[in-house]
DNA sequence: TCTGGGGTCCTAGGACCC
DNA sequence: TCTGGGGTCCTAGGACCC
């Protein structure tokens, strides 16, 4: 008993903000709200007007007439948020422009300003920051938060900080979000979904059965879509029946890890702590063409993407304070085949050229015959500038050694 | 009118070393 | 001479997530 008011309850939180860059694009297009509004594409010479356009006019004063619409685009991209109205229509994230032009041709379509949304993003997350200091990253929407220690952080079992925090953010912002609280991060972003948009939702361990295990495998943060197929094929569609099967069973089917990670987690189990900080494992950039390019035929073309691809990816690694040392390159073919090739250098580098060089090698080793669609460069095994300058103390005097060995024989 | 961009983690085989 | 394992690093591919 005397444990059990001297240990808190861990509670965790998962916090998800509500159709997040719809809704930052609204807080500028206030006269959108219900209509039909897509984000995504490349950009085009419409955005460049709706831009002039905003130049001469508050953005909430420019009519919705105004406004492009997915019947006038015309090239590569997909949908990156939808609003409500538009997924009415059958429009969803990820799916292509065009096959969304067929569906809903009269859909304002926005370009995407990820200025705004990182700013937003900086925003909603410095608030919570201030209410409850333990938080993690997860993307520019959403974030884990640890509610045990938080004051407050108990009540109604997390109901009353979510709240607090939930009020805040829209005071600030205007924006609004899900959130839920669980024992542990597995639970809290199952349960952030439950009472979307603008829902809390608190879930208990005793709540598993009643709550999760209802729900669909799919709904497990790191079952997708092949892992679903499979577990659809052997008969188990929900989390409950997945809690039925033996995890001997599981680990003969998924593999020792895969399986013993599904069996805790439709159990509910997962120890996962809540991270506030992480470094980096590789940075890249990627582009898709706009039409399909030929290495031979394209070869200038090709080569001076290449060449900002690699541009991109050394100031990317500078600006944040970087050096790599495994390049690597990724390409698409016109048939969406792709595939990668990496190559580990004796040193790290952040130099453009020098990555340049390197993808150039990798490039070497792959069939060119065919149409490319994407070209990708990647720094990988990185290591910040300041770990960089102890390692070569260490480690750079070593191999100076080695090398001279070497030279002896 | 198909199918973006930027990540992480896992697996699996081969090289190489002890 | 044959027969082992472990451990680590490298590479390629794939699943998954936001």
């Amino acid at each position: 008993m005397s444990t059990r008011l001297n240990t808190p309850l861990r509670r965790i939180a998962h916090l998800d903000m509500d159709a997040f860059y719809a809704s930052v694009e609204l807080l500028r297009y206030p006269q959108l709200k219900g209509l039909p509004v897509v984000i995504g594409g490349g950009r085009r010479p419409q955005d460049e007007d709706l831009e002039a356009a905003q130049g001469e006019r508050p953005p909430h004063r420019i009519p919705i007439a105004d406004f492009p619409r997915l019947q006038d685009y015309s090239g590569r991209g997909v949908i990156t948020t939808a609003t409500y109205a538009a997924r009415q229509f059958g429009i969803g994230s990820a799916m292509g422009l065009m096959k969304a032009a067929k569906l809903c041709p009269q859909a304002i379509l926005l370009p995407v300003d990820f200025a705004a949304y990182r700013h937003y993003s900086r925003a909603f997350k410095d608030i919570i920051l201030e209410i409850a200091p333990l938080m993690e990253d997860r993307g520019i929407d959403e974030v884990y938060i640890d509610f045990t220690e938080v004051p407050g952080g108990q009540r109604e079992g997390g109901r009353v900080l979510a709240r607090l925090i939930q009020k805040a953010i829209f005071d600030a912002t205007g924006l609004t979000c899900s959130v839920g609280v669980a024992p542990n991060k597995l639970l809290a972003k199952m349960a952030s979904e439950f009472n979307k948009p603008n829902g809390i939702a608190i879930v208990f361990e005793d709540d598993l059965e009643s709550k999760v295990w209802p729900l669909a495998c799919r709904k497990i943060n790191g079952i997708g879509p092949k892992a679903d197929a499979k577990l659809q094929q052997l008969g188990i569609h929900t989390i409950g029946e997945l809690a039925q099967k033996e995890q001997g069973w599981l680990m003969d089917h998924f593999g020792q890890k895969t399986g013993a990670w599904m069996f805790d987690a439709a159990h509910g189990v997962d120890s996962r702590p809540v991270v506030l900080e992480s470094e980096p494992v590789s940075m890249s950039r990627e582009t898709t063409f706009e039409r399909d390019l030929h290495a031979a035929r394209d070869k200038a073309e090709l080569g001076a993407i290449f060449t900002r691809l690699c541009e991109q990816v050394a100031q990317d690694l500078e600006r944040k304070g970087y050096v790599g040392k495994t390049i690597g390159i990724k390409l698409r073919y016109d048939d969406f085949k792709s595939l990668t090739r990496d190559l580990t250098l004796p040193d790290y580098t952040a130099d453009a050229a020098v990555i340049r060089h390197h993808a150039g090698l990798c490039l070497k080793r792959v069939p060119l015959q065919q149409r490319l669609r994407l070209l990708g460069v990647r720094v990988g095994s990185l290591m910040t500038l300041a770990e960089h300058h102890i390692w070569r103390q260490n480690e750079a005097p070593a191999q100076q050694v080695q090398t001279a060995m070497d030279l002896q024989i």
